[in-house]
DNA sequence: CCGTATCCATTCCGATACTG
DNA sequence: CAGTATCGGAATGGATACGG
């Protein structure tokens, strides 16, 4: 059988990994925000095969994560652009970013960490908040039905 | 060839979807954060199959994302829990919803959002900013070498 | 340079049956 | 209840060759 399908699930984190909760999906969405948006340069970047890249950038088009535009260069090409729905992944890949460098232990020779780009200092580490401004640890949130 | 090993890898996000990247293991995260310990509680809410659950646990365990402890509750078996590090997760998990809820069209006949447990409002967006405190989109940020 | 098509290996998952 | 063993099917990824 398939693996199950849960864009109707109720729970919003099982819908979303349903869209990106494929391996390569969410480091394809990190290199567009860095600006990527040529076929070639993500193969470079990712090292991962064409055909897979292929596939890979078609459902995100097709799950509207990307817009396929074309090519602002005058060549034939494609250009692959975040759309405002993707660019909301930016808050997903920065937590995921901080855990990786705070909790991973660090086999790489180099570390690489996300700068405010003016100052070239740290982001601040992300904070779940109560809607009255109260730092929320995991215990004190719940999941309800909404609306 | 097997799936490339990212570990080691200079970015931090790569390296955590080098670990929890695949499709489950986030899933059984957020019910232990839920407060679910016990593998027949994992199993009825995830519907997944018993020996693939086995095999997701053991490696979460093996990442240090769960610990196996004895019961507490004087049965013979074992209880699953987060370590710090899992418990880590609970920023990444909140983002996923948060884009869930707010990006992918609601097929679902209902909608969970996560409240504060004590006042049952919603839980603020999350927000991504400078050290000083500024409001960053993806285009002012990048990644640098760090230290 | 930008993709697509084909083929193969591996991994992953689900169903089922089984043990303690 | 808490797992393990085995099997088969599906999805995924890589290599390569090919076409626009």
């Amino acid at each position: 059988m398939r693996r199950k399908n849960l864009s109707g699930a109720a729970c919003p984190i099982a819908r979303s990994l349903d869209v990106i909760g494929d391996w390569w999906s969410l480091l394809i969405v990190r290199d567009a925000l860095k600006g990527t948006t040529r076929f070639g340069d993500f193969q470079k970047s990712l090292g991962v095969s064409k055909n897979i890249l292929t596939r890979r950038l078609r459902t995100l088009v097709e799950q509207g994560v990307l817009e396929q535009l074309p090519a602002t260069d005058g060549s034939a090409y494609q250009e692959y652009r975040l759309t405002e729905k993707g660019r909301g992944l930016f808050k997903v890949l920065v937590a995921l970013g901080q855990w990786g460098l705070e909790s991973l232990a660090d086999t790489a020779p180099v570390r690489m960490a996300l700068v405010d780009r003016t100052h070239r200092q740290p982001v601040r580490a992300l904070e779940v908040r109560a809607a009255d401004g109260r730092l929320l640890e995991p215990g004190q949130t719940m999941m309800v039905r909404a609306s």
